[in-house]
DNA sequence: GATGAATGAGGGTTCATTCAT
DNA sequence: AATGAATGAACCCTCATTCAT
């Protein structure tokens, strides 16, 4: 690929980002185009379908989480990375709209999600050895309490302060020694 | 209002209530007026945006939920009134895209929401005082949380033993008594 | 139906006739609506489909050329009708590429053709049964000869005297008592 | 001009010769630049445009069919080399849209069939001289004849086995003796 | 000369909303 | 009040053509 696409397929992700983080994926592709200041047919040009871009864009955001959960495992703290990465992705999805609808709906993209299961079921395994999670807890419901969560933080409602608290009673819920 | 004008009011919320709840707020108002059995020019006079129309669902929603809270309220066991209720709107939740989108998207309408979160206040309150929620939780995390699970509970991998153990985490998280 | 929606149903109809019989197919729907002065949607309302425009026409040109048969079959003379017939379809679709378009290349509506198919059969057992048509020409051949020249006849070169002379050559070739 | 310049040429004729023939005129450039193993840019070089690339094909194969008719001129059988022929052309248009295309549509390049128009010319005045086309046919109708058939080929009804037949009788149109 | 990325007009189709019947 | 036809902006996508590399 030359340059000036490689160039172009770069603002053109960072402008869906943009656009569909602020609304939503039904935004439409000229908006995008417009954004990264191109002509629509670049955009199509370098993803052929609408549902191209949005998994292009699920792609990437899940290679960086894996990549932050990677980044935790080897220099993190066994016992709270789980929680860091938990507080992080919340924080980041609350403004971030593409993330929650990538994180939650679409199933085609399920694979790619695997990855990142598999990341966090790291943390998981990391954090219930050092006896701060409980042992009976799945790795189903702490992707799926991230799921809901980063949905959630999606609302107006939801500030930092919010966050934190509904967050501290989540880990709570996963912290061993209650009940 | 004449009679049958207020019939149709109603078959047109019905009606959208199903349609919106299986497509989601995507569905077209024609396909609602083609279910409520009138012509699509009915659906305007009644709501003169579609909007108005996704409104009115929700006041509808709203109102429903408080008084099963209400009842909850009056002939419930105060320790557990607030989990079974949040049981019951995750589990409808899961099969009404219409009770997500609106629960979580339209800032508009929070006004209405205003009901429901005094009704949920009032179950929180007992569980307080029964002692099995610990004191220091808001109201505003037990909002943000239903919020959370109801999107959450909408993606397809959420069966009913996912969303029972998802729920127990929070739940436990909810509880006095640990830490 | 309302009568208005009739009637704009028609001019859609001749509108389409007329743009399509003049550059083909390939014409934009758009130009169909503003030679029938309505709006785009409108058309897309009475015909969901450009294709289902295409074959409405389709119809429309069968039922005609249909009736015009069984009015043959019926006052003609029997030994020259089906002279007729061919000559008169073929002038026509000189100046109507629709006709030529639908009557050669669309495999869908042949179902359609069967209709035009038995009635021209008809006049063919008439002019065999007269004696001026060889008996062993089939059916099948009738009907490709007839798609044939109304596709050729489209050409800017042929006049009415070329077309003339060149059925004239057909015709003697389908007539009894040579070779 | 450069050699490989030379061998793109003949490359992209090639190429666009098999996917017109395939898909009609209506295939894309782009395609036809894949399929020769070239870039877009190469093709619009070498043909400035679209119709352009059409009308180059359009030469080819007259070219091609003037060649063969003036070996038949030399080596074939007077009388029944314009029948020859003429099954010929047929019989290769019914695998090839662009010859129908080409020979049936496009004005402009009328004057390259003015070649193919003349060679005929002669297989013609060979077939009266030697008695088995009757002297009043005129150039023109057998050239309408041509195209007529060609198109009418190409339609999926059209077997080997209706093509003799039809054929038979044009060929008995043209032969003397009959009226 | 070749490459292939960028352009942008144009095409089919959908749908919220308006308005004549 | 209800009907349902008409409107037209907006959307996704294609493709001939241009032009920087």
């Amino acid at each position: 690929m030359r340059a000036d696409a490689q160039r172009n397929r770069a603002r053109i992700l960072a402008a869906a980002d943009e656009v569909f983080a602020a609304k939503g994926a039904a935004a439409s592709t000229e908006e995008v185009a417009a954004k990264a200041g191109v002509a629509i047919g670049t955009v199509f040009r370098h993803f052929p379908t609408k549902n191209d871009l949005l998994t292009a864009l699920m792609k990437e955001l899940v290679r960086e989480l894996a990549a932050e959960v990677e980044s935790l495992v080897r220099q993190g703290d066994p016992a709270t990375s789980l929680f860091t990465f938990f507080a992080h992705l919340v924080e980041r999805a609350s403004s971030r709209k593409t993330v929650v609808d990538l994180l939650g709906v679409d199933i085609r993209v399920s694979e790619q999600l695997q990855l990142l299961r598999e990341a966090v079921g790291i943390l998981l395994d990391q954090a219930q050895a050092a006896g701060v999670v409980r042992s009976n807890v799945l790795l189903d419901e702490v992707m799926a309490l991230l799921a809901a969560t980063s949905q959630g933080a999606l609302h107006s409602g939801w500030d930092a302060d919010l966050r934190e608290r509904t967050l501290a009673i989540i880990f709570t819920g996963l912290r061993s020694a209650q009940l």
